[in-house]
DNA sequence: GTCTATAAACCGATAGAC
DNA sequence: GTCTATCGGTTTATAGAC
């Protein structure tokens, strides 16, 4: 991707963005997002080539946005320097905090949580991309995290840890309608997300064994 | 749907569930569905009106096949009469690994859970039905047991829990093909499932505070 | 860089023969 | 109940004017 985007490009990928988002993309059409966008499809091809293209441009656009306001960078940093089991407990609690507050936090564009997940499950030329450039690196810190609670815990464990995390939390943004029908809600509101990201914290930290951490 | 399916039109059912698992509602044709079942695209529309109603009906078949061979009802009719912490720990294992082993067992069509939970997270005409025929039942069972080990709880508490129980094992599904990726692996083998669903039935136990099943 | 016009293929659905 | 043929509309992509 470029370094800097032209406003074209970047209203034709906000307008793709929250198409695919909803529709996927073998369910969305260039036409429409031309429109939303308020250009002509002509210069969707000829700024991005082909939609397959344009759908790999939204993505990373996406994962830049969300590493912007995020300190992923930062939590690896600090994790290489702890192994006391309330330190861990401590980084996890954050960590899961962090990730809900930055998925499902009303003040980012409300379809980037819902196109970053569904580009995870659906079949698309991008998705060895995707998964080398956000689910692997997501996992792994959980990884790295889970396994100097107990240096004896073999890879796929500290995976499988890793996984029930991501699941839990990826959950209300794969199944989102479902669950707003269970709530008889219309949106996931703070305190809702705050009790969701206790329970994921401290039912992980309980479940590994290891001090709730004081705050 | 009817009781009795002819031939025909579970051809076509069997057909359009492995496309529309692959691709969806929005991105699967009706020709192709058509040719894998060996039939014309007339068919298609005589037996089921229009793509939207064969996806209710894909759905309704594989909700039947799938509750054939779960014991849902005997587990509902058995947790009626639990209460000591043992008990519901017991419960909650045994409700766990069957959960797991129905969804990623081996000995049905392989696209079965794949629709079964993309139907959850896509938009379609269909998806009420399904919230209120697969996902609330699903649900409403796990928020009844949790409950019952501690009675003071509220009721969005429980179903945080509920739905992080089926959030980790519905992840496996959803975003099968990344941590297939991850593993190294082409499908998931038995081992370890086990080792998931050991880990999911017995740190949940743990989290909720009870005695660990001996079995 | 943006447009109009259009190519070439595909879509869901249906009419009508058998 | 299954087929062929086809309707009317849509799809992605491109050629060429400006």
């Amino acid at each position: 991707m470029d370094t800097k985007l032209s406003e074209t490009k970047i209203a034709i990928i906000l307008a793709a963005g929250e198409l695919f988002a909803e529709h996927g993309l073998e369910g969305t059409s260039i036409r429409p997002i031309a429109q939303k966008a308020g250009v002509n499809i002509a210069a969707i091809n000829y700024h991005f080539g082909s939609k397959e293209n344009l759908y790999t441009e939204v993505f990373r656009y996406v994962l830049i946005q969300h590493r912007l306001d995020k300190q992923v960078n930062k939590l690896v940093e600090e994790s290489k320097s702890i192994s006391k089991p309330d330190q861990i407990a401590k980084f996890l609690y954050r960590f899961i905090k962090g990730r809900v507050a930055s998925l499902y936090s009303p003040d980012k564009p409300f379809w980037f949580t819902r196109f970053l997940l569904h580009s995870l499950s659906e079949y698309t030329s991008s998705l060895k991309a995707i998964v080398d450039e956000y689910f692997f690196p997501e996992i792994k810190v959980l990884i790295d995290i889970i396994r100097r609670s107990d240096p004896n815990m073999s890879r796929q464990k500290a995976l499988i840890w890793a996984i029930s995390v991501h699941g839990q939390i990826a959950f209300y943004g794969l199944c989102e309608v479902p669950i707003l029908m269970m709530l008889h809600q219309e949106k996931y509101d703070q305190e809702f997300l705050d009790a969701v990201a206790e329970h994921v914290a401290c039912s992980i930290i309980t479940a590994l064994g290891l001090p709730q951490p004081k705050e």
